[in-house]
DNA sequence: CTGTTAGCGCGTTCAA
DNA sequence: TTGAACGCGCTAACAG
């Protein structure tokens, strides 16, 4: 049906083998021979079937880059960048591709079976991890671990570091990371609305089985713990998965909203937040996007932001300068973070000592925060 | 080295083939053998060989998403939209993966190569097509044709439908096309701002050579001419393609700007345009994010929106409704095209009669738009 | 319902 | 420098 590699040889008057050997380049052909058979490629319009030659070189051009949700611009950018180092920068051509697993363990699994099965040369996990499911962990990891013996390379970027199995201790780590300093970052950000004097906090969150919820919480409450504003009684994780509830118990938990990642979510929880204490003097979101939403939120309440509430988000993704009052963030460098993790991937760049290399988030303060009314 | 069929039909004490069909699913076989099959699997950890297996079958479960900017929004939440229809929604599995072309025709025709070895069940491109150098958008065009000749569905989604070459009128298009209504968009915009009052109207766009700019931006000019505000010796393309330049001669290339489809320009670009014309009522951009920048400039110059100059965008992002004051822009329904243009790409739903179908763009007349001042 | 047998198209020895 | 031959791992006929 299509052309093979016989018909171009036949077409040339050499055998397949010399074909083979001029399409790949990599082994001495006589100038002559090498011009005709790429005119006779040329004109019967050749292509070389992928399926075919990986089979027979064992081994594919296929980078899979993962991201939990590619219509928000933090897996578009760290994606992006992390193509620009994988794409053809030289003469390894790779196909680099990005998956879209929603932030579903299970169709990370699935993608990652699938890449498996393609022998991908490279695989790249981008953003937190889902940690509901007891189990799901441990198969993602087993999962990377298999791809990594089979000589997958596998880059986690913006993810905490892979648990290392007690019987591998000592051993090359399976996965190279590039993990976000979102524990700091948070907790930096909170302690700088503390020192405008803030003490009524609310903070609105993704989903709470999230390695990024969960850092970036514990990094506000550690703030607030320092600042002696813990309360007893709340636990480590709160409230349920449901958008805009959140723990209705007393402490910490009364102050912190989870939803998802995006700005709906925001403008809900925001509300919510209100409702649960309207004397509130400060807004925390886990990213930027949902603190979009709440601007929005008490914007539409009457309030007026940084002079009644001031608000704060978190990755400075581009738009968050032009938000009105910018907003102040959390600086991460996604995009050289990224390309750092692309290059890893194509074995252009060592793998940071130890496996696991922390990529700093810095504050970022603007005009979205001001100390609280009446003071 | 890996573990094959064959291990696993030794372990389970079967012929190869049966467990080709257990694993396929797709033929009948026994519940004793298909659980002893299944549980040889497990304990050997096996996994298909994908290139073996698209060889043999002469087919694969690749589909491509081709985007110019994986970091843009527009183009993550029409991705995210047609993999949402073309991952594993029934049994049918795809690898649904998204390429950055980054506007690059060449890369654009990097990638489709590589789809084509790889034996694409489909290729969905989404967004403008590049028109700059000739020859290269018949060489996309060429390929796309030598694609759909091999079978792999070819869907194009935001794009202008491929010419028809003359050898093949009356015959079925190669690509089903899913067109953004780009110029009556426009047209109907600029109208609303016509319609308020506005003369001195300027206009922020992208690069020159790409379709989605130079429809719009037809779009724009029709809506001036129609009101008696053309003035000639603009031709229809104008200026050079760097940011914040535009084309220096008299007419409409003067209030028209180009750069790329990006904040910053829009950024410098509306600054630009302030210093042409100081008298500006308005800026028109051609998409929310360019809006954003000169929303940004126009603030920093001391000017209120929409009280001393309206701002208007495209594409309704989702940000674009939060935005302070909320940006009057064109409704494109992206998550509905990609997802149509996904169920297309699987064969799920008819090409539109002819091949082509516009998708509309419709005006939300929203509060960064007023009547200029001192009317 | 299951086993046997041929290739799928290419890379890679081994000889020449 | 080139050609011939084998096999990568799997699916799809064809028997039984």
């Amino acid at each position: 049906m299509a052309v093979t590699l016989a018909d171009v040889a036949a077409h040339a008057k050499v055998s397949s083998a010399t074909v083979s050997r001029v399409l790949s380049g990599n082994y001495p052909v006589s100038e002559a021979t090498r011009t005709r058979v790429l005119r006779a490629v040329d004109e019967l319009d050749y292509v070389l079937n992928g399926p075919a030659s990986a089979l027979a070189a064992a081994s594919s051009d296929l980078v899979g880059i993962l991201v939990n949700d590619i219509a928000d611009p933090f897996f578009g950018i760290i994606a992006g960048a992390v193509q620009s180092e994988t794409g053809g920068t030289a003469g390894d051509e790779k196909l680099s591709v990005v998956c879209n697993t929603g932030g579903s363990a299970e169709r990370e699994l699935t993608y990652l079976t699938l890449l498996q099965r393609q022998r991908a040369a490279a695989v790249v996990l981008t953003g937190g991890a889902t940690e509901g499911t007891a189990g799901h962990a441990d198969a993602v990891a087993a999962k990377l671990a298999r791809l990594a013996a089979a000589g997958t390379r596998v880059v986690l970027c913006g993810r905490p570091p892979l648990p290392v199995p007690p019987e591998a201790a000592g051993g090359e780590p399976p996965a190279a990371t590039l993990t976000f300093d979102n524990r700091g970052g948070a907790q930096r950000l909170t302690e700088h609305l503390l020192s405008l004097g803030h003490r009524r906090i609310g903070y609105v969150t993704g989903p709470p089985d999230r390695t990024t919820t969960r850092h970036r919480l514990e990094g506000h409450r550690a703030a607030l713990a320092a600042a002696g504003l813990a309360e007893p009684g709340a636990g480590s994780g709160s409230g349920s998965g449901s958008p805009g509830s959140g723990s209705g118990s007393g402490g910490l938990g009364r102050l912190t909203v989870h939803g998802t990642f995006d700005r709906s979510s925001g403008y809900d929880a925001t509300l919510e937040l209100l409702r649960r204490e309207p004397g509130l003097t400060a807004v925390v979101a886990a990213n930027d996007t949902i603190a979009l939403g709440a601007c929005a939120a008490l914007r539409d309440q009457g309030l007026r932001i940084p002079q009644d509430v001031s608000v704060a988000g978190f990755d400075d993704l581009p738009f968050s300068v032009d938000a009105v009052p910018a907003l102040t963030t959390v600086r991460l460098p996604l995009h050289a973070a990224g390309a750092r993790a692309g290059r890893i991937a194509m074995g252009r760049e060592a793998v940071p000592p130890g496996g696991v290399a922390t990529v700093r988030a810095d504050l970022m303060a603007r005009a979205s925060t001001a100390p609280p009314p009446g003071r």
